[in-house]
DNA sequence: CATAAAAAGACTTATAATGTCTTTTTTGTG
DNA sequence: CACAAAAAAGACATTATAAGTCTTTTTATG
């Protein structure tokens, strides 16, 4: 229960990278699907999601890239997650009152808000550059 | 992300339910289906699991039906999601050391196991007398 | 033995995850 | 300007999981 997609597991991989590399090398989209064993199209549409919100920065064409939209200590694993996987919500009701009936008399609907937050907590304390601290740049 | 299945939020409710009767009324699954409007066909399959391993106690036959396998203090909501749900894990290579090549380099590890920790607190320490309480039985 | 109920297993359908392929747009360089 | 290099976008394919149904079997009771 309550597992990472693939797709998250390898968002932060890529994300985690780039993070390790000198803050203006750009990076190729290739070399890093390459570094961190993820299909290239399918890290391509990772990064594309990561551009639309500004986690990484993009440029097209000859000598385009990626690089990080902000510094590694400014982003934090919950933003990456999240980007991906879409808002943290161990259950449907948590997502907007009106969702579940039994609203009123369910005594279960404080918990799944409860365990939302610690897990957004926990996540929000974790930074890129903390992810990449002792994975020295090569 | 890390949203309960369908069946785990139909188990809540049932076995809730099931929590707010008289301990030792026996209760037809099709009763409990009916009134936590679930599928029937689909509630004896989750029955079937808590039967398994005790969380429920079954009777077959005229005048069979379910009942709590344990009083309703002594069953905690992280039981209850565990056994249909499997165990929570927010990321495979929390369940065992090895599954992730990167493990002695992954800075990412331990947060997952900060989650998987936190998470199996705050569910450990709901029992389904506290989610039946308010709901006091018709 | 007839009936009521849960248990078990095979099966179907729907949805989401995972990934690929092709085309388009953007940009730098000879 | 033409070409090549790269990301963006969208359509498509495949597989896995969730969600649910149906049928048959087992067990108990009157």
């Amino acid at each position: 229960m309550m597992e990472l997609t693939r797709k998250g597991e390898y968002a932060i991989r890529g994300i985690v990278f780039l993070a390790s590399r000198p803050p203006e090398q750009i990076c190729l989209l290739s070399d890093i699907a390459a570094a961190v064993d993820v299909p290239p199209t399918f890290l391509a549409k990772i990064f594309q999601q990561f551009s639309k919100i500004g986690l990484v920065k993009s440029y097209r064409g000859t000598g385009g890239g990626f690089v990080l939209g902000r510094s590694a200590d400014k982003i934090t694993l919950l933003e990456v997650v999240e980007a991906v996987e879409g808002p943290i919500v161990p259950n449907r009701c948590v997502i907007n009152k009106g969702e579940c009936a039994r609203d009123a008399t369910c005594n279960v609907h404080p918990v799944w808000v409860d365990v939302q937050h610690r897990v957004r907590d926990i996540l929000n304390e974790v930074t890129l550059q903390k992810l990449a601290g002792t994975n020295p740049p090569k």
